[in-house]
RNA sequence: GGGAGUUUAGCUCAGUUGGUUCAGAGCAUCUGCCUUACAAGCAGAGGGUCACUGGUUCGAGCCCAGUAAUUCCCA
């Protein structure tokens, strides 16, 4: 069968893809024969749109399981996706804005009924684009986190945590999102510098001449002050003990209090306190038994509280503000500040403090078997430098605020007794209506006497859950699917989300099973431009993944990703990556098309040269096999393919093919041909996890094969002994064939020309003799009519040395005697130079009494090579007559 | 403010318990080639005071201390 003298990649991709998909070769289900590899997607928004990051991360996954398929795993891949509570809602409002409705003029079931349509009409773009990637997910189990069953595996979550008295209601400062309107997590705070102002302004002293000048940079929350703070031992402020002051324009009289939270290096040393909109004045305010106001919002508007400005913007009103301090004369002066802002993850927007009543969990105890598990390394997070960061969180962990006033997500299971803060958990209605009549003794309660909490559970709140529920593991424990595929081996995700979610899996896994929920965490790096800055939609500087699949090939995108991504290293991306992971799927095809165009001549016989050729190859992928389970095993996954990349065109193509290449026409020995195809096969399986479609393409080429084969089941070549000496023994020949070759560009003798090649072999012939079987395919390469030993030294000859034996290739008045010598000259400098190194070392006697005996020895092995090489090259200068 | 990391060729990165001159790879660059698979290619070549300073050691890219630059995390 002929090959085209092109690849198609997006032809071949449709084809191969549907044709896994119909044969089910993605399908995994328990088989207790095999051992089982598990991994569970880092379910993308169900809104989302495939980015680079995606496709980085879902490669280095794919290539995770394919490597695991083809290696006797029972191997599994889930997918799904996220409903990404805040972002997803955030997107249904700004939609239905355009329509010109409110999401306040709607019911909650209104509202809701939009988003699952949203849902309906965005989920699962994503997945369909990780396919164009050649993504071997087992599909039939793609999961949704607000799917019946994981949602029901939330809620009763939420219920056992409760019942333990880890999950508790409370009244306390969060993190405010004045765009969303809801709390938000700790970790869904991004704290940005930012060039403000520095506002002193002074507050009158009461009853009393004099001043107390304060300085901060939200002016307009002296509208909610309750206090002066000022520290203990300051000499400035001793006098004012038990003393109020007035709060500039609204009048209010406070108090001065002494706290040693005060720093009395900032500012004037003297601290407005406002419990309300800050985390640290509410503390304050709690121990000093101090008023709260509240002056905004839940928009950041100011309320009526404020007494002034009500109805204004947070900003608007720092803005008017300062001149009506200025006018009432309390304003001493504005500076520069470089302060942080928190700003919301999710929607952009400045946090805003704010008290109100929230759910957390306690996190202390919950996180400790979590802390453990990664400290002793029973999971593993690569690159391991990310332990210090995960142990310091997790010793510094603080509760968790998972109540969101939202309502897309799962709905707080918290059913509030008639009249009354008390309240029943259940996960459904019915349950809630059972308990509630049994905690209240009234047997006559009704369904709707009782209240619902209105908030929604923080997405992350699901999302710990993933790698257990998507196998229903929360509802039924011993079921035998999460028997089975848990724990799973590898999480493939963003150091960004390290503790949002991964520290949370391992908590909760710990928690509902007592097992970690996976073994290793490859945490990606970052996918920036060439100018490292992120790639991003508003930037524009980041391409459209599928475009890319259209122009390069899936193949080629998988390579070029992760041909430059080291675990936890920021990948910058350049398209000339994608390029050469084209350029590297054009050499495979090539190769195929000449092995494809070899035919077996059952005349022909195989050449020793050809069985060396063979055996060096064998010992060669031998080699490469052993480092490839290396570098898996350390999840060195772009150092794999640059391995794979390096032995199937340097080593392979370059070499193994030109060695055994038959001339022009005729045919090659049967032997060679089958061990040429075995190669290539061998070669196609262990690229296969990298580039999944052409070698699958290739894999159906090179030999016939039956409809249900595939190569995503062929087994890779297992670790097997690697003889050394034919390794070290080809490195020589090709070192002879570079050194020709290189001479012959030097001399400008073309390829066809014929050369005569000399050994000089007075030194001993050990070397030589062990590099005879080589020969033929010496001459091959460096087109030499006849490589023989001679005991003199010719004339007009050019040389050089390889290990201890000097060769010589005469080449009659062609030789450029200037240039060899500035070669032969700059080989002795560096010759000498190594020897009086070894030298210096040898006659030093703390080394020969210190160093252990087989350095030593080492060392001394390499005065001896040192010694040969000097001599030769001496004598050749002197032949030269020069030294 | 606290903590962690990084610094090796023009670029992106390897360098595993200190022991070949250890200074590597890919890309980029330069030179010569349309050699019947591939010019998206072939054959060659050049390129680095391992951030800086000091220390430990017979021996340091590797260990220690300090300095500088830079990145990230936390507050």
């Amino acid at each position: 069968m002929e090959i085209p003298k092109h690849y198609a990649p997006q032809e071949k991709e449709e084809k191969w893809y549907a044709y896994w998909l119909r044969n089910g070769f993605f399908r995994s289900e328990p088989d207790p024969a095999k051992e089982p590899f598990t991994i569970t997607i880092p379910p993308p928004n169900v809104t989302g749109v495939l980015h680079m990051g995606h496709i980085l991360n879902n490669t280095l996954q794919d290539v995770l399981v394919r490597r695991a398929r083809m290696t006797g795993k029972n191997a599994l891949w889930v997918p799904g996706t996220d409903h990404a509570s805040i972002a997803t809602e955030a997107k249904v409002v700004n939609k239905l804005a355009e329509q010109g409705i409110r999401k306040a003029d709607l019911s909650r079931e209104q509202f809701l009924e939009h988003c699952w349509e949203w849902t309906h009409k965005h989920g699962g773009i994503i997945l369909q684009q990780l396919k164009k990637l050649g993504a071997s997910c087992d599909w039939d189990r793609t999961k949704f986190t607000m799917d019946e069953d994981l949602s029901e595996s939330v809620l009763l979550m939420f219920e056992q945590l409760h019942d333990k008295g880890l999950i508790y209601r409370g009244y306390r400062m969060v993190h405010w999102d004045p765009k969303a309107k809801t709390a938000l997590s700790d970790e869904e705070v991004v704290y940005r510098e930012e060039q403000s102002k520095l506002y002193h302004v002074r507050y009158a002293i009461e009853g009393e001449q004099g001043w107390l000048t304060i300085a901060t940079t939200r002016p307009e929350t002296i509208l909610g002050d309750t206090a002066i703070c000022v520290h203990p031992d300051d000499p400035r402020y001793a006098h004012l003990r038990g003393k109020r002051a007035i709060v500039p324009l609204v009048g209010r009289s406070v108090p001065i209090i002494f706290d040693a939270y005060v720093d009395m290096e900032f500012g004037t040393g003297a601290l407005k306190v406002t419990p309300a909109h800050d985390a640290n004045d509410y503390e304050l305010g709690q121990k000093h038994g101090l008023r709260t106001i509240n002056i905004f919002n839940d928009d950041a508007t100011l309320s009526p509280e404020a007494g002034m400005f009500v109805g204004l913007d947070r900003f608007q009103a720092r803005k008017d503000i300062v001149p009506a301090l200025e006018q009432a004369g309390n304003l001493v002066k504005v500076e520069d500040y470089l302060n942080k802002v928190g700003y919301s993850e999710r929607t952009h927007v400045p946090i805003e403090p704010r008290v109100s009543m929230q759910w957390f969990l306690k996190m202390k105890e919950l996180s400790q078997p979590a802390l453990e598990a990664v400290v002793s390394d029973q999971v593993r997070l690569h690159p391991p430098k990310f332990k210090n960061t995960y142990k310091h969180w997790m010793e510094n962990v603080r509760d968790w605020c998972i109540s969101r006033q939202l309502w897309w997500g799962h709905r707080i299971p918290a059913y509030y007794l008639p009249g009354s803060d008390d309240y029943v958990v259940a996960t459904t209605p019915e349950l809630a209506l059972e308990r509630a009549r049994l905690k209240t003794g009234r047997l006559d309660l009704q369904a709707h006497e009782l209240r619902q909490d209105p908030d929604a559970l923080d997405t992350w709140f699901s999302s710990w859950l993933w790698p257990i529920s998507v196998f229903d593991g929360v509802r039924h424990p011993d079921n035998p699917q999460i028997s089975y595929y848990y724990p799973t081996n590898d999480l493939v995700t963003a150091p960004e989300i390290l503790f949002f979610w991964v520290a949370r899996m391992i908590i909760a896994g710990y928690e509902l099973r007592g097992q970690m929920p996976f073994r290793n965490v490859y945490l990606t790096g970052i996918v920036r431009d060439k100018q490292r800055r992120k790639m991003s939609k508003s930037l524009g500087n980041s391409p459209d993944p599928l475009d890319l699949i259209a122009q390069y090939g899936a193949d080629s995108v998988r390579v070029g990703m992760l041909l430059c991504s080291p675990a936890g290293n920021d990948l910058l991306y350049d398209e000339g990556l994608i390029e050469q992971g084209r350029n590297f799927t054009g050499k495979i095809w090539n190769a195929a098309r000449l092995v494809k165009g070899w035919s077996a001549d059952p005349e022909a016989e195989q050449s020793p040269a050809e069985r060396e050729a063979i055996a060096w190859f064998e010992q060669r992928l031998n080699q490469a096999v052993e480092q490839l389970d290396q570098q898996y095993a350390e999840y060195r996954i772009s150092e794999a393919l640059m391995n794979l990349y390096r032995l199937f065109w340097d080593e392979f193509s370059s070499w193994f093919l030109e060695f055994v290449k038959p001339e022009a026409g005729k045919g090659l020995a049967p032997a060679t041909l089958a061990a040429t195809l075995g190669f290539f096969d061998e070669l196609l399986r262990l690229l296969h996890p990298f580039t999944p479609f052409i070698t699958e393409e290739l894999w159906h080429l090179l030999e016939p094969r039956q409809e249900g084969q595939t190569i995503l089941y062929a087994q890779q070549r297992k670790a097997q002994p690697v003889e050394a000496k034919v390794l070290e023994n080809m490195e020589l020949a090709k070192g002879i064939i570079t050194e020709v070759r290189r001479l012959r560009t030097a001399n400008g003798i073309a390829m066809k020309e014929g050369l005569e090649l000399l050994a000089h072999t007075a030194m001993g012939t050990d070397g030589f003799e062990n590099l005879r079987g080589l020969f033929p395919l010496i001459q091959k390469m460096a087109r030499l009519d006849d490589i023989r030993a001679s005991q003199e030294k010719p004339a007009n000859a050019s040389s050089f040395v390889v290990k201890q034996t000097e060769y010589f290739l005469p080449l009659g008045q062609q030789v450029d005697a200037e240039a060899e010598l500035a070669k032969l000259r700059q080989e002795l400098d560096y010759a000498r130079g190594f020897r009086d190194l070894v030298m210096k070392k040898l006659s030093n006697p703390r080394f020969v009494d210190g160093a252990p005996a087989a350095v030593v020895e080492k060392e001394q092995q390499k005065r001896a090579d040192a010694e040969a090489k000097i001599q030769a090259l001496e004598a050749r200068m002197a032949s030269f007559g020069q030294v």
